[in-house]
RNA sequence: GCCCGGGUGGUGGAACUGGUAUACACGCAUGACUUAAAAUCAUGUGCCACACGGCAUGCGGGUUCGAUUCCCGCCCCGGGCACCA
């Protein structure tokens, strides 16, 4: 073997054969004699018997998952590694402790940044995204990333896109699937419609510029019957805080009451079916005493206009210009407060008094009724805008200051006040009284609103799943029959969007006129595509059976592997990819094509990496010129030092800034095993590691497989590598073959290439990847004496070497007897003696 | 504004459940090897101080024998949401 390491000529080699080997593929869920002979080799949880396997499949099966990449033609990023590397990590250690171990990869590759990529180099988004996987698959296999290559989906492939097809008509079916005209986030530059979840902050979340919005008919897909279910079952899975945080926000659940507001009779020019009453939600129905106007949104506005309101002049251009302002604007010029009195006046029912209704783009149209109530007293919003327009404020909730004149909103719960039934009662028995009150007085109902808006499902872009629905005069809208599934897309010469707000699907005469399969009259098929969410919404199920042709995945396979044990993920798909995957998920399994022992969530893990920066911690960029392209990384280093860089660079939830340097440290920890365990001699065997050494080795075994099992990567580096400098310093002779056995298998799962090397090195015919996770001796982890800290006043002033065992009362005769305590002691009686078993003595004077 | 994170040497970062702050690595310095350099190895490296010792985990308080860790009040950085009634 080289005294020297070269990881190019290691590398390769071995990535070969264990291609050749097989040795990630998952072993068969369900052998039947059709099946091929599982892989040859012995360990890795291989099905011996479909019983065998039914009964252990609790602990015998893992499923780690990342989140299968875009393709795109800039090729691997340097963050997407750390992702893929921390759990091949943890699944090998899986497959090593005799898991079935299931860890895939695929494409996720219908997309925006492909469809301009071929329309800009006049290509085929086909051709470019072949190309694209080509390089992706070529670099990741370049990091000996141990995915199972076999079961390699990808989303614009018909034979999967078949199916989420099926899945479209099976929410169409349901009913959770609609069309519906809608304002919609409207992106100019891309000339697409975007969902809320990619248009936060009126911003386009591809790219960056304003959206607008625009009147259009989209496909819509009701999330928001989920709602409750999404919230509530994030208490049964194990989520990283922060991402469930994140979604419980974005879900937004708001428990009050609508109360509805009769017009006053003298104005009655209003529309009654729309306007009559004026249902408002509220979550401080408590306050209703204190509620001294209402507010409309313009929107609301407009549809009373519609139905015939004849509103006055300056109503009407304020609701246009409203109208007119973006999302954009609306948010970020709310500095001032801008309004109209409409003229009307509505009654409150709990005072009985008139109420002045005004018209105001504060209030949101998609966020409850689209009417409030205004309590200017309580609500900071109606407070400003009271002040501003010289509208009434009455205090109904007392206030610690009480102040007759207030300067503020007072938001906090207190207790009634002018409140007539309500009087001396606290917020919530205040609000529980008044919705009885509404109850029986059918004023109004309990009620529960959410943020959440329901999935815009639309893209009006070619490079998408075409949505399998016809538009028939006659019939409606007509789903295409299964078995005409897939509906391919056609391949076309231009596909450039259009400003027209339709797909260049539209263009296609020969593909959009066809027979309505219901009654044969001349119809049209819808030209809309899915969004890129579609594809993923699903696709761990398909993994679990990649090439089935009946149905999306077989109930028994899904039954074995489902669900996902490791999730991980980038954290900008919290409200996106994987609420949508758990919606997705959630209806499949209410519909029964999903097995219920399944359980009603994909994910039972979610964790999140932190991104890889560029120097000085600022993001990398091709602009700043700080990209790290994997691939020289590789060419330079090898992939073991990469992989192995990554790990230690920081905690594995936080961001890191990609050092040159630090690099180099992991270079000479790996050519320091490598001289290690290279020309490995048997010792002879009056040699054996010393004491502390030993025990050292069992804490390592120990630490290293907690660190893994909890994501707490860079620690584990970090024990190897001092592990490693006391082998060293032992010296390499001394080094028993159990030992260096042991070390091998516990960096293993980080630098695979290295370790196979060195292992066959030591003779072994079978890889070290399927060898046995090695285990801790609890006996071995304790050293025979440990420093005993002596702190008086709190302060450490000396350290002195005592036996594992010492009792309290030995410890602290030691600790007095200490020349350096006594000195600190100056003669004075010690108040107070606290030993702390295995740490230190604190005495106090 | 609200909700999450985070703030520790020159740098990335470590520290169990309140118990030796600064592990591991980078960088730097000195030395060995070399004609020289690189590589490697060895030693040192929080700050102040010749030393005894003192001071240090964003800032100010508190609890405790003992606080990076717990409590109260602030400051700064990153992320998410944002007129959500």
């Amino acid at each position: 073997m080289s005294n020297e390491y070269h990881a190019r000529e290691i590398e390769p080699k071995w990535q070969k054969q264990w291609e050749q080997d097989g040795i990630y593929h998952a072993a068969r869920e369900l052998p039947t004699a059709k099946n091929e002979a599982p892989p040859r080799h012995k360990r890795g949880g291989i099905a011996e018997s479909a019983e065998a396997i039914r009964s252990a499949k609790a602990d015998k099966k893992f499923y780690g998952l990342i989140e299968f990449p875009y393709p795109s033609g800039e090729g691997l990023h340097v963050g997407h590694p750390r992702s893929y590397t921390a759990i091949d990590i943890v699944t090998r250690k899986q497959r090593m402790q005799g898991k079935n171990v299931l860890y895939p990869m695929g494409w996720d590759a219908f997309g925006l940044p492909t469809e301009n990529f071929a329309i800009k180099h006049k290509i085929k988004p086909q051709d470019a995204t072949r190309k694209n996987i080509a390089n992706f698959t070529r670099q990741l296999k370049s990091l000996g990333l141990g995915f199972d290559w076999s079961r390699e989906i990808n989303t614009t492939d018909p034979a999967y896109y078949k199916w989420t097809q099926w899945m479209f008509l099976q929410f169409f079916k349901h009913d959770l699937a609609y069309k519906a005209k809608t304002l919609i986030n409207w992106c100019p530059s891309c000339k697409i419609g975007l969902a809320n979840e990619e248009a936060q902050g009126g911003i386009c979340e591809r790219c960056g510029g304003t959206v607008e919005k625009r009147e259009k008919e989209q496909w819509m897909i009701a999330i928001t019957k989920y709602a409750d279910r999404l919230l509530s079952d994030l208490d049964t899975v194990d989520y990283l805080d922060k991402i469930k945080t994140q979604q419980i926000n974005w879900i937004g659940k708001s428990q009050g009451a609508t109360i509805d507001f009769k017009i006053k009779p003298t104005h009655y020019s209003l529309p009654t079916t729309h306007s009559n009453p004026i249902r408002v939600f509220t979550t401080r129905p408590d306050t209703l005493f204190g509620a001294t106007f209402l507010v409309v949104s313009p929107e609301l506005a407009k549809t009373w206009m519609d139905a015939g309101w004849k509103a006055p002049r300056a109503v009407s251009a304020y609701i246009k210009s409203a109208l007119k302002r973006t999302e954009e604007d609306r948010a970020t010029t709310d500095k001032e407060k801008t309004g109209v009195a409409s003229g009307i006046e509505a009654v409150n029912p709990a005072t009985g008094k008139p109420i002045p209704i005004w018209i105001a783009d504060y209030v949101l149209a998609g966020y409850g009724t689209g009417a409030i109530m205004a309590v200017p007293a309580h609500d900071e919003r109606d407070f400003a805008f009271a002040k501003k327009f010289k509208l009434p404020i009455v205090q109904v909730v007392s206030s610690p200051e009480n102040s007759s004149k207030m300067t503020a909103a007072f938001t906090s719960e207190g207790v009634n006040i002018n409140s007539d039934f309500l009087d001396g009662l606290a917020t919530p028995e205040a609000k529980e009284k008044m919705i009885s009150w509404l109850q029986k007085e059918k004023h109004g109902e309990p009620a529960v609103t959410y943020k959440l808006r329901d999935w815009v499902f639309s893209r009006q872009r070619y490079w998408g799943e075409p949505i399998p629905i016809i538009n028939c005069a006659k019939c409606g809208y007509v789903p295409v029959p299964e078995k005409d599934l897939p509906v391919k897309l056609p391949e076309v010469k231009a596909y450039e969007p259009t400003d027209t707000g339709e797909s260049p699907l539209a263009a296609i005469k020969s593909w959009v006129e066809v027979k309505c399969p219901k009654c044969g009259a001349k119809a049209k098929r819808e030209t809309d595509t899915m969004p890129n969410w579609a594809g993923s919404s699903w696709y761990f199920l398909r993994y679990c059976d990649p090439q089935n042709d009946q149905t999306f995945a077989a109930p028994e396979k899904l039954k074995y592997w489902m669900p996902v044990d490791l999730y991980n993920g980038g954290m900008e798909h919290t409200t996106l990819h994987l609420l949508y995957s758990r919606f997705w998920y959630k209806f499949l399994w209410d519909i029964g094509a999903i097995p219920k022992e399944c359980g009603a969530e994909p994910y039972r893990m979610r964790r999140s990496h932190g991104l890889i920066l560029g120097g000085g911690g600022v993001k990398m960029s091709k602009s700043k010129g700080n990209v790290i392209n994997p691939d020289d990384v590789v060419a330079e280093y090898g992939a073991d030092v990469f992989r192995v860089y990554e790990m230690f660079i920081g905690p594995f939830d936080q961001d890191a800034p990609w050092d040159t340097h630090g690099i180099e440290g992991v270079k000479r920890f790996l050519e320091k095993v490598w001289r290690l365990f290279s020309n490995f001699h048997l010792p002879s065997s009056t040699f054996h590691l010393p004491n502390a050494t030993e025990t050292l080795l069992h804490q390592t075994i120990k630490k290293v497989g907690e660190d893994i099992d909890s994501l707490n990567f860079n620690t584990a580096v970090s024990a190897l590598m001092i592990l490693a400098n006391a082998l060293a310093e032992s010296g390499a002779e001394k080094i028993s073959r159990d030992t260096a056995e042991i070390f091998l298998k516990l960096l293993a799962p980080f630098a695979p290439h290295i370790t196979e090397e060195l292992w066959r090195g030591l003779g072994h015919k079978e890889t070290i990847h399927l060898s046995e996770w090695p285990k801790f001796n609890p006996k071995k982890i304790t050293a025979a004496t440990f420093e005993l800290v002596i702190q008086v006043n709190g302060k450490v002033r000396d350290r002195i070497s005592v036996p594992s065992g010492i009792s309290a009362k030995e410890a602290e005769r030691q600790a007095l007897a200490s020349e350096k305590v006594q000195g600190f002691l100056a003669g004075k009686k010690p108040q107070k003696i606290i030993y702390v078993p295995g740490r230190l003595v604190s005495i106090s004077v």
